[in-house]
DNA sequence: CTATAATAAACAATCGATTTCACAAGCACC
DNA sequence: GGTGCTTGTGAAATCGATTGTTTATTATAG
């Protein structure tokens, strides 16, 4: 039904191993000979099995994405920038999402090791403390890609955003738009993502000579549309309001938006809001709402060329490199004082 | 560095074989025997080499999807419903997207082929109007399963919602609102979904006496933000405005709503507006759009469902079945006269 | 107590590509 | 003309699981 290296072989009157090297441009074998055998691989419709390339390997042109949650924005631009790039170089890309539960994670994790993947992208959970699941590839010195929310291991590669400087530029923003007293809806601080988005927040007030008031920082757990309504119904009840709120995601930031109106407080006159990710619904919401880009198909484009390179390039083991993207201030009305 | 049936049937005393069939719980293999191996199995954390069995059994355990984007919220929710019912049942997801370009379709859809799935999910492309690269897949009886835009032929399953009738009911409840001039933004019509939403809204307004308008009918390409607003300035510039739109996505309707807030005219009072999808967006533009909601999730759960059992049931041959969700009017603020 | 059937498990071939090792031909050199 | 090298190719083992065929064992019947 499919044809074979053996039916080349025979057609051609080569042994399958000439056929096999001559397909992968093996050196020993002649110039015109590997032009020869390629062409009539062509020409007859030749389709290599992976199945058995990866047996004999073990391991597969394949690579694994793990992710909290494919159905969300900046997720699912992740996972668009990683098939793009994937594809192109002729690989497969194997989904599994973990729903944010830590026991998840780790059966995907496995059952993706067992895939013999020849390398995983992955976005942790919330949950996600430890990190021995991972070991297993590092062990096979299969890379590991750590996008965004990344652990604080070595022996692997990381594609983040400067979530610091990140925090930094968006409270500096606020704070050049005449706020004194900004609120900060922050994330669990377990991921560094979000700790280090605080942090930021707090050295731009510092910078500034800006009190940092405990009542002013809320720590959410999920930043979800309902815990941002919470978290502002808080600030509303506060003596003296603040005139800012910096939310570490946009839907939290835009439930906010739309709790102050529903409130009468003027969005940006009396409040001004910032998000972050720049999700769909940021550029809905009235007043628009400012935020701070991430570029998700990029950051997946670009752990893809990790795996690659380390693939191919037979870097020697235990190599960790970070990749650090830019952000950007998107300033819409809703900061706009 | 892999425990394999070999390590298992050394360390117990059987054969390879009966190693294998006891995993598979074959029934030429004794109860006792199986349970003994099955123990051991666990024991020594056997894991199978899937690719040992693909290329033996020339088929893995692996099903393919293939979408126009994977970063569109009606998308990634399928994908995400189809992940978390085949990880269940112990599949691998596999995912492509072909960026509603025709070649990219084909391609990719060759590149599943010859991945060996057991199966595959589709929404077909904005420019598909041929369907010989799935012929493949039927004559080796793999099932395809088609989801939402679908295409006429046979030989396969199809599991989409009732676009005819949520194309009947939107604009049904756009008369009960007393609205009589009712635009309709039209996707590409050979896309059976748009043209049965369509459909839907001219035999609604049949239904009730109320003439069909060829000017009140927009066809658009794409539905996408920016064609929305200039549907709605088309017919802005009509001697005769209409007092509601039916857009055939959120998208468009979302734009179409902002720009007409932009150009003074109220929603809904003056014109009300229905989209469809139930996008994120819907709820967060002012006023909130009533929409139809898309079962999304449970299509893909569903998707998954018809693979697996024509799989394991070994149904005959050529087997079709349709499978038609419900959808539902939200009805929010957009179309409250 | 033997003959036959039924059950349990082993043998060995197979899937398709890769890869180690071997080998032959061609050439240069002394 | 023999030695040593390069270049091009082939034979055969291998990856790990599956499966049709055989063999060994046990149970049942006569």
């Amino acid at each position: 039904m499919n044809i074979t290296i053996y039916d080349l072989a025979k057609k051609l009157n080569y042994s399958p191993s000439t056929i096999s090297r001559a397909l992968n441009n093996h050196k020993s074998i002649g110039k015109k000979t590997t032009l020869k055998i390629q062409k009539a691989a062509e020409e007859m419709g030749y389709r290599p099995n992976s199945h058995a390339a990866s047996l004999r390997k073990n391991q597969s042109q394949t690579i694994g994405i793990l992710v909290p949650r494919i159905n969300r924005p900046f997720v699912s631009s992740l996972i668009s920038g990683v098939e793009q790039a994937a594809r192109k170089a002729g690989y497969n890309v194997l989904i599994s999402q973990s729903n944010d539960n830590f026991e998840d994670e780790v059966a995907n994790t496995d059952a993706l090791f067992h895939s013999r993947v020849c390398g995983l992208i992955v976005s942790l959970g919330m949950e996600t403390k430890t990190t021995d699941h991972f070991k297993q590839f590092i062990d096979q010195d299969i890379p590991i890609v750590f996008v965004d929310r990344v652990p604080a291991i070595s022996n692997n590669y990381k594609v983040i955003i400067d979530n610091y400087a990140a925090g930094l530029k968006a409270t500096n923003h606020l704070i050049e738009q005449g706020c004194k007293r900004i609120a900060h809806f922050a994330g669990a601080q377990h991921l560094n993502v979000y700790s280090l988005r605080k942090k930021g927040y707090i050295d731009a007030l510092k910078h500034h000579d800006i009190p940092i008031e405990d009542e002013l920082i809320i720590d959410l757990k999920t930043l979800s549309f309902e815990e941002g309504i919470e978290a502002t119904e808080k600030l509303l009840k506060l003596k003296e309001r603040p005139d800012a709120i910096f939310s570490a995601n946009d839907t939290a930031a835009v439930s906010a938006i739309m709790h102050l109106k529903r409130n009468g407080v003027r969005v940006p006159e009396d409040i001004a809001v910032i998000g972050f990710n720049d999700d769909p619904i940021a550029s809905i919401v009235e007043p628009a709402l400012s935020t701070v880009s991430h570029p998700a198909l990029k950051m997946g484009e670009l752990s893809f060329q990790r795996i690659l390179e380390h693939t191919t390039k037979k870097t020697e083991e235990g190599v960790s490199e970070i990749f650090v993207l830019d952000t950007e201030i998107i300033v819409r009305a809703s900061t706009k004082k």
